[in-house]
DNA sequence: CGATTTTGACCGGCGC
DNA sequence: GCGCCGGTCAAAATCG
């Protein structure tokens, strides 16, 4: 039992708290100035139990695991239980052989490590905590910002003909009113949290309804979220808007568009979806033609997306997309999903928005830009959210664009590979995923948790925050490829476990 | 031969 | 009401 219990002892120490044994050899047990090492070399003096063991076969046992967590884990919580039934069934042996004093020490033992435990999760909390803290305080800067953005936008395009939205107008926190552009892993969730409002956002008053594709509200009703993410022909969309029932729920589903700009040499990004051009025009005020394409890997996917090159700059492709997958993402395709869909519902849910598509261009990094009207007609005014990948890599994160600039660095590392060619994609959370998840329900926080926790700098700044508390990071990179539910992963970059990402969610 | 692209026509919303 | 414009359709053309 003594050695069970110091293997025990042993894991915990080496692999809860490594910064009190990490480096220590195998003798770290013997050694003095741990407060748990004194109970140890108090177990070598009652090695009575099995002569035939060796009293160091705790750490023999360590060293045959070759420390593989998994199998100590095992072990370990067996100890345990044994520890635990023993206490009552083997009680009269260890009564009889051990002398009181080497339980109690045992026990003392036991609560400093649970203490050290409490210690530690209360460190975790005190991090996570002042994690959400900086998560507000950005927010509210971005706040301010977009306030500001919209007012000096507002003096900027007096002569514009399309209105800019206010920021009230996306201000809207309901819940329903503001997904409309997900991805997949996470829409399940949503639709059920959304579920729990319906029909309250029927006063939303807005022309994307009528522009929505059919069944786009229904994505907030579980049953009918199939009805939403399938795409109709537009013959049935106006059978659908002759029906009012449907076109009285539609309006109040804004629909969000997201726009990347990319410098791009391809005529297409590969995004990892399979898209089939349905049309092109040439739109007014860019010479470069437009490109309407529609998801083609699943029937009836209604994600739809425009390329367009940049009228000033034709190195760079601006890729608008609209709309929700109904069907399972590539891996290729999965980041860039998260991302889009949480700007897009950061763009619904009241942040800096836009819809200008091109009013970053115009307002910030690509200054007096004329081609601003092309991505906002005045008849499809479309919330949009731009993405801006055209930024150098040393690009400082969180540098934002002078006012009424409402584009966002994306956070997606791993596009050079994904969307190929010369894309620049500076590693940094974005204010979208970080306003994400400040202000979106919870139902969006695994999109912006996946963002966010794809993202390789936070990544790392978390981890190097938990390591420098707990001690030194043992090699994390063994099979993390999360991407199961969404979550893009980096590899190389380490990424939070999923407890980790889902505690944002309170 | 099926899938995809091209391209002219059509539709609906909006501003004047 | 008319014209403009974005978005979409669908037949023809092209591709693999």
């Amino acid at each position: 039992m003594e050695k069970q219990l110091r293997r025990e002892l042993r894991f915990l120490h080496s692999g809860d708290c490594p910064t009190q044994d990490s480096g220590e050899p195998d003798g770290a047990l013997d050694d003095s100035g741990d407060h748990v090492k004194p109970l140890i070399k108090e177990m070598d003096f009652f090695p009575n139990h099995n002569q035939s063991h060796d009293c160091h076969q705790g750490r023999k046992i360590d060293n045959n695991n070759n420390s593989p967590l998994s199998s100590l884990l095992d072990s370990d919580v067996n100890i345990g239980l044994n520890l635990l039934s023993s206490s009552s069934g083997v009680s009269r042996i260890a009564n009889e052989e051990k002398p009181k004093a080497e339980i109690s020490h045992v026990k003392i033992a036991l609560e400093r490590l649970n203490e050290e435990n409490r210690r530690l999760r209360c460190t975790l909390g005190q991090i996570t905590k002042s994690y959400k803290e900086l998560q507000g305080q950005l927010f509210m800067a971005v706040q301010k910002l977009a306030l500001g953005n919209k007012t000096e936008k507002k003096d900027a395009v007096n002569g514009m003909s399309s209105p800019i939205m206010s920021v009230p107008q996306f201000m809207d926190p309901r819940p329903s009113a503001a997904l409309d552009v997900n991805e997949p892993s996470a829409s399940n969730d949503r639709t059920q949290d959304l579920s729990a409002s319906p029909g309250k956002n029927m006063e939303v008053v807005s022309k994307e309804g009528e522009h929505q594709i059919p069944g786009k509200h229904a994505s907030v009703e579980d049953g009918s979220d199939k009805t939403s993410q399938s795409w109709r022909p537009t013959k049935c969309l106006k059978l659908d808007h002759s029906n009012k029932e449907e076109q009285v729920s539609e309006v109040p589903f804004r629909k969000a568009r997201v726009s990347i700009r990319a410098r791009s040499e391809a005529p297409l990004i590969s995004d990892g979806c399979q898209w089939r051009k349905y049309g092109q025009k040439l739109a007014k005020g860019n010479p470069c033609p437009r490109a309407y394409y529609r998801c083609t890997m699943a029937v009836g996917c209604p994600v739809r997306k425009q390329v367009q090159r940049c009228a000033e700059d034709k190195s760079i492709l601006i890729t608008t997309y609209e709309g929700n997958h109904n069907h399972p993402l590539p891996p290729a395709a999965t980041a860039l999903a998260n991302t889009t869909s949480a700007a897009a519902a950061m763009l619904l849910s009241g942040s800096t928005t836009s819809k200008d598509g091109l009013s970053l261009p115009s307002f910030g990094y690509f200054p007096s830009l004329p081609y601003a009207s092309t991505m906002a007609p005045s008849a499809a005014p479309f919330p949009i959210v731009t993405l801006d990948l055209t930024q150098g890599p040393n690009a400082v994160p969180f540098l934002w664009p002078p006012p009424s600039a409402a584009t966002f660095p994306l956070p997606v590392h791993g596009y050079p590979q994904i969307l190929g060619h010369s894309m620049l994609a500076p590693p940094k959370l974005s204010a979208v995923s970080a306003m994400q998840l400040w202000q979106r329900p919870v139902s969006m926080v695994e999109t912006v948790t996946a963002a966010i926790a794809s993202d390789p700098n936070f990544s790392r700044a978390l981890a190097a925050a938990i390591s420098k508390i707990i001690g030194a990071p043992k090699g994390n990179n063994g099979g993390n490829n999360n991407s199961s539910n969404g979550v893009a992963t980096l590899p190389g970059s380490p990424q939070l476990p999923q407890s980790c990402t889902t505690f944002s969610a309170n």
